[in-house]
DNA sequence: CAGTGGATGCTCT
DNA sequence: GAGCATCCACTGT
């Protein structure tokens, strides 16, 4: 896709190779921080993420593999799509090695791509809530469960990385009952499109 | 704005 | 049957 002089559409890095993944999770979810998500042609720059850890009580594979966490348990570089409260879609990027059972929740995107079809998923025109939360870019993006296991490097996933480091937030999870004290979420400093603020003292 | 509570259905015990 | 990596509407400032 070229770049034409002049527009506001910014910069991609590379795209995101499977190798990027392959490694711990407290590496990459930072660098996600930044990088740009689309998925169908829409999305943005991705502005909020959470890290679990294999270890972490609070990941949905701490205990052992079931039927919905099976993906995670697979090889790094796929989408781990899980339903929340029996309602919404929430998407994951697995990391580290196959077996390790880590991966990155995205909770929130700055829309930059395709926003009049993620409006008219979302029934809303306001930009600043149309993926500010795991839920609501999921349905932005029409990303469902029928895509728990797809490859983050194909169609119609398409990650690029970000051209430089940015200055960085972190903070302690949300909506979670175990492991509530990690500082395991990132998020671009500065941003209007988080799912919920940053305190501004670290709660850590 | 902050806080609260209901919707809703799948997953695992 | 309990719990849940959420969202929205509604209340009260």
């Amino acid at each position: 896709m070229a770049q034409k002089p002049g527009s506001k559409t910014k910069l991609l890095g590379p795209a995101l190779t499977r190798d990027f993944f392959d490694r711990s999770v407290h590496e990459v979810a930072p660098e996600l921080v930044g990088a740009t998500m689309l998925f169908g042609g829409a999305g943005g720059t991705i502005v909020e993420v959470e890290a679990y850890h294999h270890t972490d009580p609070a990941s949905h594979s701490y205990v052992r593999r079931t039927p919905r966490n099976g993906v995670m348990f697979g090889p790094p570089g796929f989408a781990y799509v899980y339903r929340s409260y029996g309602i919404h879609w929430c998407v994951n990027f697995v990391c580290e090695a196959e077996g390790s059972a880590s991966a990155v929740l995205v909770r929130a995107i700055q829309p930059e791509a395709g926003i009049p079809a993620m409006q008219l998923r979302r029934g809303l025109q306001d930009v600043r809530s149309l993926c500010s939360g795991p839920g609501k870019l999921c349905a932005a993006l029409g990303i469902t469960g029928a895509h728990d296991g797809a490859p983050l490097d194909r169609k119609p996933f398409a990650l690029h990385a970000r051209q430089a480091e940015p200055q960085m937030v972190i903070g302690v999870r949300i909506g979670i009952t175990k492991g509530v004290e990690l500082p395991w979420r990132f998020g671009l400093k500065g941003s209007r499109f988080f799912s919920r603020a940053f305190p501004k003292a670290p709660n850590l």
